[in-house]
DNA sequence: TAGCTACATATTGGCTGCCAATATGTAGCA
DNA sequence: TGCTACATATTGGCAGCCAATATGTAGCTA
């Protein structure tokens, strides 16, 4: 997959991987690569700002945690987080349709 | 649908359209935002640059015809846009499988 | 004959947002 | 000592689409 290619849909990645529970950043960035069957590949360049951001935005909230000496910050989703989800879902399905409907009308998903 | 939906996904688009015979740019705007149920409304910044992009990469060819006094570049497809076409529509859909397996793991297209 | 809308093409500059590169540190193993 | 995995963070770059703008034809209306 190309780089660049999540863009604009980064944050709803990010949401989903943490529906199932609190994960930190780096296993949020091997729960991407697993679950894309190694499609996307996420940087630290690119999640931490924006997990920052997410937090800020009062969609997710952390806890630092302690693995020996190591220190690593566990990202949950908030109420507002799940809410956002749901419509991350509906915007990617209302965008699947529409560029879909244009360049594979054949496709389901496609306006036929 | 927010601005810069189509980001990553514009040439697909624009040879998509062409695929059942030539257009001009006007008429691929129009084209797009019909099958599009009205979805996806391209400006003309961002496929003039595109068309002649693809021209200078072999994908289409134009030609000028006239209406009366007026002037419109006609595109169509060449074998290399065809292909191209093909190509486009197979980074789609492992596009929209990539992002779709980790959104939305329990819908179709998604990796269970 | 001015003004509006639709048709039609083209260019410039700006900005969003992801990424590459870089920095820093723990921990285990050879 | 050096390598890899684990772990977080920041900076600068830039691709690529869009907004704004420019230019022109053509038909309609008042």
């Amino acid at each position: 997959m190309k780089s660049d290619a999540v863009r604009g849909h980064l944050d709803g990645l990010l949401l989903a991987v943490l529906e199932q529970g609190p994960l930190h950043g780096y296993a949020i960035i091997t729960a991407v690569q697993r679950r894309s069957g190694g499609a996307l590949d996420l940087r630290t360049g690119t999640i931490y700002p924006a997990l920052n951001r997410l937090e800020r935005q009062g969609l997710l909230r952390s806890d630092w945690e302690s693995v020996g000496e190591r220190r690593r910050r566990a990202y949950e989703l908030t109420d507002a987080g799940r809410a956002g989800l749901a419509e991350a879902r509906a915007s990617w399905r209302a965008f699947t349709a529409a560029i879909g409907s244009v360049l594979d009308p054949t496709a389901p998903g496609g306006a036929g």
